[in-house]
DNA sequence: CAAAAAATAGAACGATCGTTCGTTTTATTT
DNA sequence: AAATAAAACGAACGATCGTTCTATTTTTTG
């Protein structure tokens, strides 16, 4: 129940018991359709794919490209599951691996920012996503809330361990810190790729030991000496 | 000064010193397509915007809209110009005539938040434009820019006034507390417009408070007693 | 290797897009 | 009122969009 993988499941994966790479070149192909549109999403927005141009990357046909996915809003959706993997495979999956309280939660943040800094030339589809389908109801819409409703959930998990493990005051307020925490990657992601202002990135990390600091126990005061930054940038 | 007018000294006053509308038929259907495209701006994002929907919805042609911009990216100029000076009118120039120190900024951050309330149900161009446009070099891009880093610089002339006037410490970070006071707005706007979740109004007035909390000195402190919420949602 | 199935190509469709151009209708000035 | 300028129309353009259909090629299966 915990991380509600999304993962798209491939259908009936009829590979006979054979060794190791029977892809069915069907799927092949659909993976690299699906790079350069996850590419082109992140760069033109979801709204900004077109199968046209998608041909036209990867020197196929239009209604080749088109069979694969059988609409664009499947295409559409197929990204975001796939953006999703991705960033629960990059970002969550890691930072899981540290022991519960504030230092998993640390590493949540910390690899979350720095899944958008690496992002900063391409754009987050999480948010990117967010803004053009706030308005616009539908299947495209629906897995993009639910995506990021289950990191949410993930997030949230994490610092109510974080309270429990007694590093967090008892009375803090969880929603409000999730809050915050998310306003600073937006913040990031705004001032870093729109405005291109230099110094977004460190005040993303100092604005999580500022949100964290009125809430930290002494135990949690002394935890965890935060990782040294290799750029200051 | 306040209603711009009469001065009939003017060489060649090429209006007859008639009556009050002279806005020259003009420049009125260009006010009624202004208004048209700024909600569906707000509504479908900048590269929304569709001359031939504008068309029908204001019951013209498409050429006859098309001829009052020039172009689709000088209309999408003038949507952004219209939003800003409307934005400046119902937030910057309301909250500044509180008095400098943390009343006036708090009342800039309160009408602020008001704003991306009220809009709830149409979206806010600068943010949604940020996204849109964070990848895509250009005059559209070039005039958003412009205008957020206005507003940026407004905000930011506040903090430093309220530090000197003795309210916030004179350590704090100015461009760490503005960092992170837009990420409260936009974590609202995302929260509620996005995820619908309701509690986001409230938290993001929540979090002004803790964001300044931890800046404010002892006069601050005890201060304004923050105005009581209306609704609290 | 032949047969069946899956994958891709190619052409065409209706729609919509921004834009141009010449004409006609309005509004303003003399 | 007539004369002039501004505004709006209507049709057409080339381009691109997602999608459908029918062939053709390629891959997998028996």
């Amino acid at each position: 129940m915990s991380t509600r993988t999304v993962t798209a499941s491939s259908p009936t994966p009829r590979r006979s018991a054979r060794s190791v790479a029977p892809l069915h070149k069907g799927a092949q192909t659909r993976a690299v359709i699906l790079e350069a549109a996850l590419a082109q999403a992140s760069r033109d927005g979801l709204e900004g794919l077109s199968i046209g141009t998608l041909a036209d990357v990867t020197s196929m046909s239009k209604s080749g490209v088109f069979a694969h996915f059988g609409s664009r809003e499947e295409l559409q959706i197929a990204v975001v599951a796939e953006y999703h993997q991705r960033f629960e495979k990059e970002v969550f999956f890691n930072a899981i691996r540290e022991p519960r309280g504030l230092p998993r939660l640390r590493a949540l943040f910390d690899r979350w920012v720095r899944q958008v800094a690496v992002e900063l030339e391409s754009g987050c589809i999480y948010i990117s996503g967010a803004v053009e389908f706030d308005d616009r109801p539908g299947p495209v819409r629906d897995a993009l809330v639910g995506m990021v409703k289950a990191w949410h959930a993930a997030l949230h998990k994490a610092i109510v361990l974080a309270r429990d493990a007694g590093h967090l005051v008892p009375e803090v307020d969880v929603d409000q810190v999730l809050f915050e925490l998310h306003g600073l990657i937006l913040s990031l992601h705004h001032d870093a790729r729109f405005l291109l202002s230099p110094g977004a990135l460190g005040r993303a990390c100092a604005g999580f030991e500022r949100v964290m600091a009125s809430s930290l126990t002494p135990a949690g005061r002394q935890l965890p000496a935060p990782l040294p930054r290799r750029k200051t940038r």
